[in-house]
DNA sequence: CTTGCTGATTGGAATGATTCTTATTCGCTT
DNA sequence: AAGCGAATAAGAATCATTCCAATCAGCAAG
């Protein structure tokens, strides 16, 4: 199977329709790009990485197709301090580790109970519909 | 005691001071309106407050005050989505939340052994020098 | 008291990621 | 095949932040 021409999965067409939107090539190639590579790629590099097989797209369409992607809970959007947005196909809760030295991003699995107990340092009335968990600092050189 | 007009604590000139840098009156002002309302204003929200009181100051210097007073570890600097940096003089272990519908954020203490908690997800070799943790959704409408 | 030095402040220009706008094209239903 | 609304493209616009060059302030040495 040569992974520069892997089908989309049925997820795509499927979470797409579901939201009432149409599946679109560009859509495809974006989240496709995010499928193959899973470095947490800023938009200008998604756009860099799709141009070789669709050299007609617009950044300005990378990033609508991003945002929805992100809206149909297919990718995650993640951000450090004020630099560019990364995005992220993991969909398994897992915390951030970023590299201060080499700028990388690592995911870090989070068991439920971790989850949990973080959770739970919440007062009463607080609803919180999602947790963010970013490690800073520096990751193992192997 | 007129809270407009309080001393800057000894803090901020030790601080400077330990970091070689000097004590200045827009210094102190921007500090001052951060401990002040302790609402994560951001830089401009902080330009508008030290005007009245210092009507020349320039938006840079603020800009520049605050990332000398992160720096000298006085200050966090909080961060949400894409928006503009927020500043938060509270020191104390604390993670953020942001209500996503009035956009005001929420400082929750973190007890010691929830942080030891979440770093004890990261593999070996994993060296993080902080943790954020910030929650989304809505607080309480008391 | 003046001169010089270094770091700090100013104001404005520049940057850079992202969003907006408008016209065009596409995909789907009839 | 026609028409509709959604999606795309290209470029302009936005906005927070940073950069830059010129001035300023505080202190030390002469």
């Amino acid at each position: 199977m040569r992974l520069s021409h892997q089908k989309p999965p049925a997820n795509l067409a499927k979470r797409l329709a579901d939201s009432g939107l149409r599946n679109t090539p560009q859509r495809e190639v974006v989240y496709n790009a995010l499928l193959v590579r899973r470095d947490h790629p800023t938009a200008d590099e998604v756009y860099t990485r799709v141009r070789p097989e669709m050299p007609t797209i617009s950044l300005a369409t990378v990033y609508n197709c991003l945002e929805t992607l992100v809206q149909c809970d297919l990718v995650r959007q993640v951000n450090f301090e004020r630099g560019p947005s990364r995005y992220c196909a993991n969909l398994l809760p897992h915390a951030h580790f970023h590299d201060e030295k080499t700028g990388a991003t690592y995911d870090i699995p989070l068991p439920p109970e971790v989850l949990a107990h973080v959770r739970s340092v919440l007062p009463a009335g607080y609803e919180a519909k999602t947790v963010e968990i970013t490690f800073h600092g520096q990751a193992p050189i192997a």
